[in-house]
DNA sequence: TATGGAGGTTCCAGCCATTGGAAGGTCAAG
DNA sequence: CTTGACCTTCCAATGGCTGGAACCTCCATA
């Protein structure tokens, strides 16, 4: 390819690099619709603009902060609505906080059960073991 | 079915309503081989003693405290297996609860990530948005 | 000019633990 | 005999990827 062309359209390859999500996941990102599908090459190769490997970068930073797919689909939206209400992503981000703080919520209580039977469990070579007792139900 | 034959065997609906354990669920876990396949009545319908419902009790317990399906299947065998030592109890549920102490700390992170940019955030009709900076990179 | 290898293409399948639905068989009561 | 609750199997979807197969295209080197 090497379209050096006019200064931009990078591989998928290229993109990738750039971007810090790989190819394959680009072609699923498109796939489902989250990224606008790409342009392509006579042969048919896909072909990116900056523009585009920045929203790349936009969806790669969302999904580090544990975005869902839909949920980055509506920030990309308001990203690229000038006209938009910060109130409205505040909101979005909100959701998605409250979300992670169930979670964690959820895993800490798992957690603080078992440490709890593992704090009683002997952990040597006898059987008895309070962990058993209690998955086993008393 | 109704077998009240010697006080024991239930339907599948039935374990369910005693275990906790859907039926849908139960027949999963029997396909892929977390528990060994029921006895069949003459028409074919599972049936399943008390000492099974237990076993679902069992998974049901270690389900709820986020152990994953391959994990159960080695506590099943340590708890049927009188000849255990604890330390292999401890040793799993230690095993666990790292990994629930990882997936926390990631979450914790998005979490005081996110928390910060909202807390930055007018979050007003303007559309000036440090969420929507962060994402974009600055 | 032939060739080799790196990188592109599509499609299909699997991961985890479930859930839903379709299509059909069986049981007990009315 | 019909009704309807329950059982059976099988297939598909969920989220967010990842891997592989089979094939095509580009570019540099021998």
């Amino acid at each position: 390819m090497r379209a050096n062309v006019v200064a931009a359209g990078m591989t998928i390859g290229e993109a990738a690099k750039a971007s810090g999500v790989n190819a394959k996941l680009i072609r699923y990102y498109e796939s489902i619709g989250l990224i606008p599908a790409a342009g392509r090459t006579a042969s048919g190769y896909r072909v990116y603009a900056p523009a585009e490997v920045n929203v790349l970068r936009f969806v790669k930073r969302a999904r580090t902060l544990g975005f869902g797919i839909e949920r980055i689909q509506r920030l990309v939206g308001l990203w690229q609505d000038r006209s938009r209400c910060s109130s409205e992503v505040k909101r979005v981000a909100l959701e998605h906080i409250g979300e992670l703080e169930a979670k964690i919520a959820e895993l800490a209580a798992m957690r603080d059960t078992l440490r709890e039977l593992a704090d009683t469990c002997h952990g040597d070579d006898r059987p008895d073991c309070p962990i058993l007792r209690d998955l086993a139900g008393r």
